[in-house]
DNA sequence: GGGATAATTCACTGACTGTTGAATTACTTG
DNA sequence: CAAGTAATTCAACAGTCAGTGAATTATCCC
């Protein structure tokens, strides 16, 4: 047996050589295992493990698991504009089928994590409720029912919002196959007109 | 200060005076904090407290806080045929509505609390993912798809399973507003022919 | 280069969790 | 009515969690 050249580092004590952000890597682990789990589930070792370093440094970087959270989940992190724009970029009748194709690609790539961690998280975290709240409805949805002129926008707004929440806890907190599993080009003629109707057509 | 005339009766100890089913408190008072917190989130101690028992019974009567939630949550406490058959008593051609006026009136009416649990606790715990899937898709949905005789009965069922959970989602756990304050008539012309096209109309 | 400062790990604490065994009380059966 | 049994509470235990403070090491600035 050597001295100590385990599967374990054993990591040494005291600063670290300059180059590796921890910040960085606590957030985007904080993304990935509050996703996994939601905020009560993931746990701030779990997290700090799969960042490689010591739990106390969310303490030290974010003053706790909630500062973490409000910083990888709550702060969102991309621009809700650029999605309004790809969402209305083709006029009112092209509506329903930019809302499944936008979320739904951004939901498979990076950006992910961040909305799924949401989802799961609206359960335990009264802050993340208000933050689902905020964004889907009060800025996306609302903003896109208003840009139809259509009447009753506020109801259609969180008509369109019931649907894509479902959409996003069926295929990736749930796993109902065989929507999980469908691409976008199965999903959009599917869920699409959904939309399109909550958003310009009649609801009654 | 009189001698014990507070607030919290200090109760006696050993066997409590008949007429008092503890096991039936408990299972109620389960439903209501299993729906309202989620499996990780409900504490023994509080359901215990919601019964007026000590938390030690839930050990007694049910082997403890899994056998409890397997009695109370994932035991269906609904016959699911006659769910299927409310569907699909007038035919395809009003099952959408059938639908929405049976998920809806059940959830706000006492049964709800078991879907809410349900629902709150396929984040945490695999058992109740799996009878959330086994009951909704495999039993009713399905069912329900395959009795229209549409192609892709698979897809379809899963497809109102998006549906059904987002509005569920929103109206109990979310509250989204304006859904959630809504009254079924208000819901049903506005879900009704989602549900209608998922099952017999275009979907791709 | 040397002192100040920042970053990191480690060992620990206090709170809360589900669960258990003993003690206590009511009901049941002869 | 007496003995046995079932139900209930209480106190305590082991496990896990987030958070804290001290010790240790690299970097930065002069």
């Amino acid at each position: 047996m050597t001295t100590s050249n385990d599967a374990t580092p054993a990591r040494r004590r005291g600063r670290r050589p300059a180059g590796e952000d921890t910040r960085t890597a606590l957030v985007a682990a904080a993304r990935a295992v509050f996703a996994e789990s939601g905020y009560d589930g993931a746990t701030v070792r779990a997290i700090a493990a799969k960042a490689g370093v010591d739990a106390a440094m969310v303490n030290h970087w974010f003053g706790g698991k909630e500062g973490l959270f409000a910083q990888a989940i709550l702060n969102v992190p991309f621009d809700i504009r650029e999605v309004i724009e790809a969402v209305t970029r083709d006029g009112p009748h092209n509506m329903g089928e930019n809302i499944v194709r936008t979320f739904v690609t951004r939901w498979d790539g990076a950006g992910g994590e961040f909305f799924v961690a949401l989802i799961r998280s609206v359960t335990t975290h009264p802050e993340a409720l208000h933050t689902l709240k905020s964004v889907l409805i009060n800025r996306i949805f609302s903003t896109v029912a208003e840009a139809t002129g259509s009447d009753q926008p506020g109801l259609r707004a969180s008509l369109c919002a019931t649907q894509i929440i479902g959409l996003g806890m069926a295929r990736y907190v749930a796993g109902l196959e065989p929507v999980a599993s469908a691409d976008v080009e199965t999903l959009v003629p599917a869920i699409a007109p959904t939309l399109q109707r909550y958003l310009t057509g009649d609801i009654g």
